[in-house]
DNA sequence: GATTAATGCAACAGCAATTGTTACATTAAT
DNA sequence: ATTAATGTAACAATTGCTGTTGCATTAATC
């Protein structure tokens, strides 16, 4: 795997678990899938678990499951999961001395946080069952 | 500066030149005002002249000029003009051998690309000068 | 022509984030 | 008790970006 693989494992996998919503997977499995190592995987679930839409149990015949139907799993939900933040505003530290700069700095910061949120909302449209479509 | 501090600095620097456009900076100029330094600038300004957004001139007096109006700039010829491509599907490399995992493959890359093509339309809907605002 | 002041570019160190890996504690079914 | 899973910590390796130095090139100015 290369960049940016959170995103791209974690749609991956749910895309697929879509096919089979009851079944219960380990993260051997789903590794195997995915070509890469069961911790990664339990890695970047556990950050989908915390946002609720996955479960995991413990144990003997534990795993991994769709916490919810992938009609109602969109890809904002996931992306908002793994809390990337792609469109970022550079660092928050910089905040020039100027009052000019300082107030064209707020612009450009807020019109960043615009385009994220037209990014989410384009998210919003889509879910894990239309990823994954008919087959 | 910090992450995805190249978008940063590219906005902050073509909505700073906006405001006298005819004017030459040098990079030397605008690291300090973006608070880093002249080769960081000159590395990001460079992309941003590959795109035809900017013009730079070699030698005594020379530096760096909007290439055009900044009206005529959007923050989608920004974006591609910086290569960045955040919504990336991972790895390329990453073949799945069965066909089932491949068509799956595709569609997530497939549904990843539109939502790129949708956000490149969003930035294309607000120009530089806009950014910029009235002051 | 020499000087000065700029870009262009290559090379490299440092840093931060991510990935991959090993190891082990915990948990639950068999 | 055994087995098989998650949860988590620790660490190495890799990657990408930033910052920096150095220098060749270029063009205006003296």
């Amino acid at each position: 795997m290369k960049r940016n693989s959170r995103l791209s494992l974690a749609l991956h996998t749910l895309s697929h678990m879509a096919g089979d919503p009851e079944r219960v997977r380990t993260s051997a499995d789903i590794a195997d899938h995915a070509g890469t190592n069961p911790v990664v995987v339990r890695r970047v679930l556990g950050r989908l678990r915390e946002a609720g839409l996955l479960n995991s149990e413990k144990g003997h015949a534990g795993g991994w499951k769709l916490a919810r139907s992938p009609q109602e799993i969109t890809l904002a939900d996931v992306y908002l999961a793994l809390d990337e933040s792609l469109i970022s505003t550079g660092s928050d530290e910089e905040v020039p001395s100027c009052s000019v700069e300082h107030a064209l700095h707020r612009r450009v910061t807020g019109v960043m946080k615009d385009i994220e949120q037209s990014l989410i909302e384009r998210l919003n449209e889509t879910t894990i069952s239309e990823v994954r479509g008919t087959e």
